[in-house]
DNA sequence: AAAAATATTTAGACTAGTCTAAATATTAAT
DNA sequence: ATTAATATTTAGACTAGTCTAAATATTTTT
């Protein structure tokens, strides 16, 4: 049932193009620069590869416009999401590392080819619906749960809510997120906005009150409460 | 501190040798076409790695002669073994796979590069001395504990212990034992040996009393009683 | 609608890893 | 000590994946 070969390298330029399929319009194409970009390589390595993935049914291909996932592809890529989340879950949950260190780690874990090996972690961590960083993590089918969609700069004077997730992951952030205890879970309200550098001031629960950049509230997505 | 950049196919080339070093003599050569074997691969593609793995200072190659590992090739390759089993504890401790069924994950899941989660799942695993088949796991320096040493075979009559382990690891053979309930910690006692093909007549605690043959008396390590 | 700017593909070369077939070296046998 | 058998290496070709530079297509600007 499960895919004849293909290579991790092949495997990430699906993620790469799926990735970036979710940011532009249902049926429009991924274009090559784009991929070069998310791959970090070339525009000439992205047209060879998408070629050989074209071959293999993965995608399809249409010269000088770009690239759309097949359902094939999708579902090799919402896999890999899926056991990425999975694995970052158990590092955090059972290994004790913290957000910000994850995220390579999966990235070798989730090319590990073994069904059972999936179902089983799923199960030892107790079927979890979302990752550290608050992304839901697919089912077997590919099936995402709801994503957060409130950013904390969508909220206005005295509105309150919990952060469940970041948009933005890079370690550097979330070690900041660390230090200002703006974790998941945490209860936040707003008591402040101020209009020239969109800024706030936040009130945690435990009725410290500091500065949260505009670049900040627009990467931490909120529950509203 | 740990290796430069180190490819997994290189990676399973100095495991080969490594293991099949520790069947010859301390100062003998690990010959090329031993290494094909073990490798499943072809005798001149052993000759073109063995000369890069010898340009990256891992073995000495003497052409026609064969190859020894170096003290860097041999902390790579005690690194891996140690790494495999930890996951091979992992899999069966903490996710429910038998011991017939996680070489093959473990044999993906070694390459994974992390010393940090090495460290982690160690301790996760409450830093554990032998794998599910009784094999003992390295330390950080890739120091082995003493490993098992007298087969079934060596026992006489009347003579008892407890099985530590098996020489041989295919899953047929350990699914076979399994159904024999011949797995680790079983206490065995030999009543009888046949001459004519070398199988025993051993009872388990609990009372009940078959025929080993000779085949599997070689491949049981015990601990006496 | 032509010119300029930008995006994409092709051509050709490179590396790691593999193979087969031929050449050469070593070991065993007479 | 030659010959025969076996082991090993070399030569040359192939695939996957990458790159640069040149060619071509598309889009934007005027």
């Amino acid at each position: 049932m499960s895919q004849k070969k293909i290579s991790s390298t092949e495997e990430n330029y699906l993620k790469a193009v799926y990735s970036l399929s979710e940011k532009i319009s249902e049926n429009s194409y991924v274009s090559t620069n784009s991929i070069a970009d998310e791959m970090q390589t070339k525009a000439a390595s992205v047209t060879d590869m998408v070629k050989r993935l074209a071959e293999k049914t993965m995608l399809t291909y249409v010269p000088y416009k770009g690239v759309r996932l097949s359902g094939l592809g999708k579902k090799i890529a919402t896999d890999l999401i899926r056991k990425h989340r999975l694995w970052e879950v158990f590092l955090v949950e059972k290994l004790g590392f913290t957000w910000a260190e994850v995220h390579p780690i999966a990235e070798q874990l989730e090319h590990i080819k073994s069904d059972e090996l999936v179902h089983r972690l799923d199960a030892f961590l107790e079927y979890p619906e979302y990752d550290p960083h608050g992304d839901p993590i697919p089912d077997k089918e590919g099936k995402f749960r709801a994503k957060p969609e409130i950013l904390l700069s969508d909220l206005k004077i005295s509105e309150a809510g919990i952060i469940v997730g970041v948009k933005m992951h890079s370690p550097q952030f979330l070690e900041y997120l660390d230090s200002k205890k703006l974790v998941l879970g945490t209860k936040v309200e707003i008591t402040e906005i101020i209009e020239f550098d969109q800024s706030m001031i936040v009130k945690l629960e435990n009725e410290s009150s500091f500065n949260v950049s505009s670049k900040i509230c627009k990467n931490l997505y909120i529950q509203m409460a």
